[in-house]
DNA sequence: AGTCACCTGATT
DNA sequence: AATCAGGTGACT
């Protein structure tokens, strides 16, 4: 289940395979649904002899520019991978597989097909992007910044750093984790965070992220890839109800918002 | 700002 | 059988 550090994993990695420079010969969509357009055929067509230019993550998407001001956007929702491979373990998840120029496949796999694969001109492509707010990882992303966005928006804190069109690319688990190290609590309206907190949560993203990357990266470069591999030190909070908080020992606790689980310790997040 | 829909598989 | 899931977009 990807958030931005899973992406960036599978980014880095698609490079370091050498998908750059490699042909797309042939394209075979297994699942109609996800693709646009939706059309297999035009689909191929759009892609057939196209070289992988580069690859780019921008929030949680995946880019892949190919020659002729071509992009495939791949996103990859809550089960997708992407990948280079020989051969495949289990292709029932294989949702669209394109054959590549050196005899491998780029695959994507996503058994619970939520994901998604647009391939379109690139400044059409760059169009669809722009409601995407500061990558965290950036040198835009400043305390300063952040600060101003908050005085804007009475959004609890949680949804707030949730909005994509705010900062893009944090998840709910990256969220949860933010919060708790940066000392805020998920349910503050984000116009209320006093400075020193906003500066701290700033922080503790950019640190997590860096962190998070590096070892996610590790893993998914390893046998099992990625999944149920994000160290535990890294989940502080997050899937944690009931357990005491490693700081104060007040049991974490479990709430719903916008219909989904945030964790927190309300003793040490106010 | 909340709820549902999109899907499937793992867990309770 | 019911509930949960690391995401997002389209509805109220």
């Amino acid at each position: 289940m990807p958030e931005l550090p899973e992406v960036e994993a599978v980014v880095r990695s698609l490079r370091e395979d050498g998908a750059g420079g490699l042909k797309i010969v042939s394209t075979t969509v297994h699942r109609a649904s996800s693709i646009r357009p939706q059309s297999p055929r035009e689909f191929a067509k759009a892609c057939a002899g196209r070289i992988i230019i580069e690859i780019e993550r921008r929030a949680k998407n995946i880019l892949l520019h190919l020659s002729g001001d071509k992009t495939i956007r791949v996103h990859l929702r809550m089960t997708g991978d992407l990948m280079i491979r020989n051969t495949s373990s289990d292709e029932k998840a294989v949702r669209i597989a394109w054959k590549l120029s050196d005899g491998r496949r780029l695959l994507f796999m996503d058994p619970r097909a939520l994901g998604t694969v647009h391939v379109s001109d690139r400044a059409a492509m760059q169009d669809t992007l722009q409601h995407l707010g500061v990558e965290p990882l950036s040198q835009a992303f400043t305390a300063k910044q952040l600060f101003a966005m908050a005085q804007k928006s009475q959004l609890p804190a949680k949804l707030f750093l949730m909005d994509q069109t705010k900062v893009a690319g944090l998840g709910n688990i990256d969220v949860a984790e933010a919060l708790f190290r940066g000392g805020v609590s998920p349910t503050s309206p984000m116009n209320t965070v006093k400075p020193e907190k906003i500066a701290a949560l700033h922080g503790a993203i950019r640190k997590m992220l860096r962190s998070a990357i590096q070892s996610v990266y590790k893993a998914y470069r390893s046998p099992g890839g990625y999944r149920n591999h994000r160290d535990d030190f890294l989940r502080l909070v997050y899937g944690q109800a009931g357990k005491p908080c490693q700081v104060c020992g007040a049991a974490i606790e479990r709430i719903r918002q916008a219909g989904r689980s945030t964790y927190f310790c309300s003793h040490c997040q106010c």
